[in-house]
DNA sequence: AGAGCTTTTTGAACGCGTTCAATATTTAGA
DNA sequence: TCTAAATATTGAACGCGTTCAAAAAGCTCT
């Protein structure tokens, strides 16, 4: 449970009522985001609503940014619930991709107006959140291995990071989609899942196979770079290793 | 000569005076942008420097936005000129691809401070400004159309609109690139040239050239719908007929 | 020349996110 | 218990993008 890991990136309370009131804080946030959506809920909203000053704020939360993460992580961790048990019942690959983004529109439709500030959350700090991160990929391992059949085994290992890849391209056009409900970007979740059902079986062809290895490269160069990212704070429940590992 | 096409969004000079100020304004905060950067460069510090009031910049300017839209296009505008030549010598797909990602990165890497703002101004306006999409379109056309030997026939037409995606893409990586001296995305252009290449030729299989189909298809309806867009405001600079319009 | 119109230009304000020196409060050691 | 350091909290400011009512300057017609 240690929340010692960072070398005090910000201040963290040190006693029982300062926790209460990041906490308070917090949870004011998070209230006034739903209620009020992003521009209204400015700083000063927050902080008032909370009952603490408006410099107080800053004291537990660097900018607001870091308050609108942890909403992110909150409605990712919402929507993993919400279709976890649904992965469960043994569907296909393109069925379970289908859940997982119907689960992100449900619990994310509410907060379209946060796209843009989620967005640049995503694209500014990939590198130093891992928990967000660790969240989401375990989402989309459990999209693959709790498919039947099971995708093929040459890609199965790659598969869940590739959609994690793909996911977060498709954030982004829901983030920005002015169409109204999001009409587009549903559209597009909904036509995404059998071509990449399609794309799983063709990959028992070499060819395609191999471009599929072309395409994940670059996609993975493309992402702020996991490179040795072997032992981040505490364990998930996701294993990475299962393939070479014995190499050594 | 008509700039009243459209209801009048913003205000337009109507006087001679008045079309110097703005042009002076433009040049100024393009200056501004070059010198001092995106935060030094504040609408205040432009007005200042053109020598007019801080409101007078919304006369003609909507938005610092706006600015920042007219200096992408400039900078797009730099960077077609800049490779236009080097496309015409009839080299491969590849290198053409390679050709036209250096000249970005060539024209942009002073800017790249500019680059949240940038891919903001892209996101959230693809539709309605169409002179950028215009002079990013005719490129990749360019390095499609005039690669030799020519890609198949059967992707000749989609490959331009793909290429534009995909640099878009690119570019969003870029944007938020922090490693030093952008040397992840530069890596990333680097290695996306031979993909391309290679999946170009192998798309003579029909295997391949479906999956193409999708993927396109998917790219496209996540980008900013752009149906028929056929014609625009005003005539520019290139044309669109030159590779087929004879088929039928 | 002057009245009535449009176009251009301004000054003053608003609310925002953020910073910082200073103050109040709690905690720990003698 | 008194003191001194550590922690929590505040008020006032800064600069930013943006807005708006009002003033200044041009233009046109009689």
């Amino acid at each position: 449970m240690g929340t010692l890991s960072q070398p005090t990136p910000l201040n963290q309370p040190r006693t029982g009522k300062g926790q209460q009131t990041k906490a308070k804080l917090l949870r004011t946030a998070l209230d006034a985001f739903a209620e009020d959506g992003y521009q209204a809920a400015s700083m000063r909203a927050i902080a008032l609503r909370a009952g603490v000053s408006l410099s107080h704020a800053y004291y537990y939360f660097g900018s607001k940014e870091d308050i609108v993460l942890e909403l992110l992580i909150a409605l990712r961790t919402e929507q993993f619930e919400l279709c976890s048990a649904q992965l469960d019942e043994g569907n296909t690959l393109e069925t379970n991709i289908r859940i997982a983004f119907d689960a992100s529109v449900q619990v994310m439709e509410k907060y379209h107006d946060f796209g843009p500030s989620f967005l640049k959350v995503l694209l500014s700090r990939d590198l130093e959140n891992s928990e967000l991160t660790q969240i989401e990929m375990t989402l989309w391992e459990s999209v693959v291995v709790r498919a039947r059949p099971l995708p093929p085994l040459a890609i199965r290992r790659d598969l869940p990071r590739f959609l994690w890849l793909l996911s977060r391209q498709i954030f982004s056009t829901w983030a920005y989609d002015s169409s109204p409900n999001q009409r587009r970007s549903r559209a597009l979740m909904r036509s995404i899942a059998p071509v990449i059902g399609k794309f799983a079986i063709l990959c028992r062809l070499p060819v395609v196979r191999s471009l599929f290895e072309d395409v994940l490269s670059l996609m993975d160069s493309g992402a702020s770079s996991i490179q040795d990212r072997t032992t981040s704070t505490g364990e998930s429940a996701y294993e990475h290793r299962s393939s070479k590992a014995k190499a050594s």
